[in-house]
DNA sequence: CTGAAAGCGCTTACAG
DNA sequence: CTGAAAGCGCTTACAG
């Protein structure tokens, strides 16, 4: 037993490696899914599910019932017996719940009254159905591997929910797996009246399907993106903005020779953040070229991938700038495997302040997102759409360099050079 | 300007510190939402916005429309006009949308031509008001500290998400904040038909409402996590046998001063933890006392300070098993600020395997939870319940350890002496 | 196997 | 300011 113990510290010392320890074999349960995951999801046929349905009976109207929101058979409440109840019509009761203006108080507050005490609660499907909203909004996103678990759609989702409930609308999420929008079922969701609105995150130019919204004339607002050549709503942060701080700062650290990790093209702020960093790379000196830059497609293994790339052409290198936190981690990881401690001989600076990177080691320095907000502000100007609201929507919000352990001094600064 | 710099790398120097350079003041628009954050939400009158509802004409059946799913006017195609156009009753039409297995092939083939080329979509509500189920179901959690940006529920809640879609069932995100509870909106979700069932996550044995659910007979399920107390549906990772499995990791590395940095108390899970620790360590020596646990409620915060209890209480601990990765992170994060060394000076074992768990310094050694097949699990389990089966759901998911970096043999250990 | 009709529980012109 | 009635777009007994 205690070989078995060395052996694994044997396959640990190759640091990067990692060694799992199966102690349990995967029980029925999750053989079960697994299997399921891979195939085809089992039918269950609408028609056998219809049938379990209770018989209903033809109902007469103005049944007597009693006072906790339901009959003794269980049947719910509706407008007609809170209006029977309240000596009013079931279009008072209505116009009551809808806080229509024409309704006296004392008329009011008789229906009210009864409604309390019955406990009764309006069917929002037939509010629905009757009405213009459904007052459910969609946030839509890619199918990343497991994209719930990133901290970045996290926080937005968080903002989005919250004001969204403040607003009185409930939230669904969907992923946009490319047969989901093959069948069209993102306009599916309004047709079939799921939503009233849509937020788009993650996606990128290659997700043409998004002008569909537009060209149907479906409220969507984009989160934390841009697409002007479709013309879409969007709020977003100011990458240009934190890029520039990111430059400014590395430089007055003394850094020269900087390599950029950046994240897929194919996104409008990737692109920002290259642009700035090119410019203010070409101002420094004139003997820029594009081996300083290095895809890291957004995640911690690219991340790790692309600084190799970037250290193996430029063993001078003295700084990496990656432009998000998951890209920086791989970065600050594969330094640390080859020899480079950082920060004294890298420094290394993140973007978008993940909670998490004020714990990692070193602590990361990042630009400060403020994804929640962004949720708040992209939520609040979808409803406004949502409600009329015609005036295409544009918002940046700023964004502010973090500074923490993972950035030092360049190690051939010395202050009196400059 | 130089001088600023500086004085930033001053600031920094006391490591645990975070120094945020404010470059841009916050704008207008930051202004409004912090103020909205913390004021009462806009009152905007249903009755308003109902103004704003186009006139709806009375409008005679049969009218004959063109062929995109909508009429020359805008207005959708219905059920009834699928069933003119095919020459069948609106029935037929929707018993065929149905699977109905009573319709012929031929009436089946003939009426999905139509529907195919009209692109006739049925509006769901209509569906749900007549129907029994509205195929939404409800992720209930609690309002945490911007929750959704954990990974951990990040990933129970791709598990569902991707199941559900499966399932033909929508998805809602519900934050359950004190009025949310107290307004009992909880059950609210299915007086008003919003959903046919819940999914609840991350609340512990003071959350009471949750029986809510069983006296009521709506369907719900726990998720990693159980109530027996309140006779609960849970499906749950094997939290024993990976805190068994850790335990007997750590002893053979040679550990025997072994501290906890345990999750809150009132957590079932949680307790489960202690008990197995309290139980190894018992064995292991007969002078185990409770000073070497402490509450790390967690997070990474409070997982830096309960290390920090831990090590003063006991400067000669050689390991911590934290019973999940934050509070790993926060250990090691203190542990590194305090002269201990991970893995030389100080073992650290963490409970989860979130994601970047291996991506941070050191990687960490922790406890597989299989987080997205307990979310697949559990989201199959509730639309079992919501179809009308009834044997209670006790499911239990194994684990596993994986082992990285932040272990290594117990300091005074030599294989010779065990 | 199919059709005519009632019903789901609301909202909204329209007429008092 | 309020009531009677039509309508939202489906599903489902019920009768052929």
């Amino acid at each position: 037993m205690l070989n078995a113990v060395v052996n694994c510290l044997t396959i640990m010392s190759d640091a990067s490696n990692e060694y799992v320890v199966k102690v349990k074999a995967g029980s029925e349960i999750m053989a079960q899914i697994m299997a399921d995951q891979s195939g085809k999801s089992t039918d269950v046929g609408t028609a056998t599910v219809r049938q379990a349905k209770k018989k209903r009976s033809k109902r007469k109207k103005g049944v007597s019932v009693s006072n906790k929101g339901t009959t003794g058979s269980g049947k719910r409440v509706g407008i007609r017996e809170i209006a029977r109840q309240a000596g009013v019509s079931v279009a008072t009761v209505s116009m009551v719940l809808n806080n229509n203006p024409k309704i006296t108080e004392a008329t009011r507050q008789k229906v009210n009254k009864v409604i309390e005490r019955v406990g009764y609660r309006p069917n929002r499907l037939a509010q629905s159905l009757s009405g213009r909203y459904t007052r459910v909004i969609s946030i839509l996103m890619p199918t990343l591997r497991h994209a719930m678990a990133d901290p970045y759609f996290g926080e937005l989702i968080s903002g989005i929910c919250d004001r969204a409930a403040r607003l009185g609308h409930k939230v669904m999420l969907e992923h946009a797996k490319p047969d989901f929008i093959r069948e069209r079922r993102h306009i599916e969701l309004f047709e079939r009246r799921f939503v009233d609105g849509v937020l788009c995150i993650g996606f990128n130019d290659r997700h043409a399907f998004m002008k569909d919204f537009v060209e149907n004339d479906h409220p969507m607002v984009v989160v934390n993106n841009m697409f002007p050549q479709w013309g879409l709503d969007h709020v977003v942060c100011d990458y240009r903005s934190g890029a520039e701080q990111v430059m400014t700062y590395l430089q007055q650290l003394g850094h020269r020779k900087i390599g950029l990790v950046h994240g897929a093209p194919e996104v409008y702020t990737a692109r920002e953040i290259i642009e700035v960093f090119k410019r203010r790379m070409s101002i420094a000196s004139n003997e820029f070229e594009d081996s300083w830059m290095a895809d890291g497609r957004f995640t911690e293994e690219h991340g790790a991938e692309a600084t190799a790339k970037l250290l193996e052409a430029h063993p001078d290198m003295t700084a990496i700038f990656a432009s998000n936190d998951k890209m920086a981690l791989g970065a600050i990881h594969y330094a640390n495997r080859h020899g480079r401690s950082v920060p004294n001989d890298l420094s290394i600076v993140g973007f978008d302040d993940i909670q998490y990177t004020a714990f990692v080691n070193p602590t990361l320095t990042t630009v400060h997102l403020p994804l929640y907000e962004l949720g708040v502000l992209a939520c609040e100007r979808l409803v406004e759409r949502i409600r009329g609201k015609s005036e295409r929507v544009r918002e940046v919000l700023p964004t502010h360099l973090v500074l923490r352990e993972s950035t030092s001094l360049a190690a051939s600064f010395s202050p009196g050079v400059g």
